[in-house]
DNA sequence: TTTTGGCAGTCTGGCACCTAGAGTGCTAAT
DNA sequence: ATTAGCACTCTAGGTGCCAGACTGCCAAAA
């Protein structure tokens, strides 16, 4: 820790005006941080030091005769350098590992538990991104006939997914028509990964018109019209009254505007991406996130793997002033934990 | 209109209050009043009036030299007899006659779609409850292997809804084994309702052990471990953030209390109950709805039916003083609307 | 008997003013 | 380099005051 061009015993101090106002808000005066801090040190050196902080950016006072609160730059310096990350607490870390323990029958319900569990255990929203169902191998493909010439095409992918798609079709197809067609698709594709399905259906549909008959040109031709629908982007929010309480978004218009963002979840998914491609956990504060109803909230996100191979993302999102030392680890666990148990499943 | 035990001109000085009210929330005065109203009359005898309302509870002055704002038994009042209900605007009514136009795959999009509508065109919080799926047909029956143990269970109703369930088995099932108990199942219940089918596959289970053969057994003891799980019942509620605006709720905590209600639909969905056996629209003022975080709020509902039966309920949350005379046409015309596309589905 | 004008009384909201408390910046001493 | 001390600044909260908005009541008018 401490190397932000800063000498030790500013970063010091620094850590602790954050860690103080981080636990209660208020702006912290240099006899406080005289008090709390270990440095044995007088108010009056305090202010010399916070003289020079507040050079950096990292610190201001609301006005003149109030203490200092970290700016966005000094939170950054704490959470890159200073901050030490506490070691989860037992009853934490015995919630989080029961909440995985629970039998689920999707991974949709494997990523809405977690969600709730985030919220839960930090007291903030918690955000979880559907998994990319990359990887996710074909098993089989079957189609039930509807009414009119309507026909529901029902794909079961790796062992646990199952997805529905109504499919309106040109004409009526017999019970047995589309009992060959999913016959064959099972047949042809089952055990390949759904993303190189859609290509092949693609291919096989421009490519070979002529040579095939028309079962198989149908059956291929619903199959991609099944296929391309596609994942619908979503991602899962829970515990977003959380974020009712902190007192930075007293403003019931800030208020407002965030749980909109919340409606429209694209703009979430498009943050938390930017962090799918880093390694552990990565930390939004302020402003950085770029969106302007996330100013006052910082974002923690950790993306979560199997095998190695990043499937989302998962995190929280609360004030700038959140715990981090606390909220850091169990976004770090969730996320270790959230891609084990998609890999049993 | 007019039969609450008032003269015409209380009556008429009622509605004129509530009117005014409704429009912008802040306490009318006698003055006002006087010109407001048809009436010719001066703010002195008004004010005789006002007395006579405030003392039969139907309006109350939030202190001395404010003006009177009604009650809740004032504002009942009013939606029973006094308000003159708008006709639909034709821009309005175009809105919601395009959204029903739209083509959906099941009901649940259906119910997404409606609320999304009531909040739209209210400018509050829309509610819409899944319709009972009582007189659904079974369609079909289709089993199909998972890993393990595991069956997933399809389970097509109408023409339009498909309903997955995984179920885990005592021991595995070859996939003919699935077929065959998939025909039968199709064979011998299709065409019947859910509910009789739930109902003779638990008589069957006990009755018949014996003489059946052990597919047939199995077949009916995995068909009733699909239906046993039921439909969970839920509902949707859009536009929440539309509640945010309304200065009744400005405060926060009071908002929370709201916002924490929406997430236990169960209490929402108790509370519309209420209103499915009503005729027509219905409204719930205040502390009528009997639940303490929808004090400061009003519900407009109206159940909506196929063929004579209810099967569910439609309406919108909002402020006690919402615009009545606009809302009650639009939930009215939405419910037979959401009735009327949930027949033809 | 009902309605009205007039008047005294009351309450709010905004403004100005004050004070105590907290905390800073600067300077001079250690 | 650090510290004590002091003057200064700013906020939060309290008080007093005034204009404005209503009401309630009473006595006069219809």
């Amino acid at each position: 820790m401490s190397d932000s061009g800063l000498n030790e015993r500013a970063s010091l101090l620094l850590k602790a005006l954050v860690e103080r106002y981080i636990r209660d808000g208020q702006p912290v005066g240099s006899r406080t941080l005289s008090r709390e801090s270990a440095l044995e040190v007088s108010p009056a050196t305090i202010r010399n030091v916070m003289a020079d902080l507040e050079e950096l950016g990292l610190v201001a006072s609301p006005h003149t005769s109030a203490g200092r609160i970290p700016t966005a730059a000094g939170l950054r310096v704490f959470v890159d350098g200073l901050v030490t990350v506490k070691p989860l607490q037992r009853k934490i870390a015995e919630e989080i590992e029961t909440s995985f323990a629970e039998p689920v029958d999707s991974s949709q319900e494997l990523v809405t538990n977690a969600s709730k569990l985030l919220s839960q255990v930090t007291h903030l929203a918690g955000v979880v991104t559907m998994p990319r169902s990359t990887h996710a191998q074909l098993r089989q493909i079957e189609f039930l006939p509807l009414s009119g010439n309507r026909v529901l095409a029902i794909i079961v992918v790796n062992s646990r997914e199952v997805q529905n798609r109504i499919l309106n079709l040109d004409r009526h197809y017999t019970e047995s028509e589309l009992r060959q067609a999913a016959n064959y698709l099972t047949e042809q594709f089952s055990g390949n990964e759904v993303d190189d399905v859609r290509d092949r259906l693609i291919d096989e549909l421009k490519q070979a018109r002529q040579s095939m008959n028309s079962m198989m040109l149908n059956a291929i031709s619903m199959a991609q019209r099944a296929f391309e629908q596609g994942e619908k982007e979503d991602c899962v929010i829970a515990g977003k009254t959380n974020l009712m309480d902190i007192a930075e978004l007293s403003d019931v218009e800030k208020l407002r505007q965030l749980f909109e963002v919340f409606n429209r979840k694209r703009d979430i998914l498009h943050l938390l991406d930017q962090s799918s491609s880093a390694e552990g956990v990565q930390i939004f504060i302020g402003k950085e996130s770029g969106y302007a109803p996330l100013n006052e909230c910082s974002v923690v996100s950790a993306p979560y793997a199997v095998d190695d191979e990043v499937l989302g993302v998962l995190g929280v999102i609360g004030p700038t002033r959140m715990a981090y030392e606390r909220v850091i680890p169990i976004v770090d666990v969730t996320a270790r934990l959230l891609g084990k148990a998609l890999k049993t499943g």
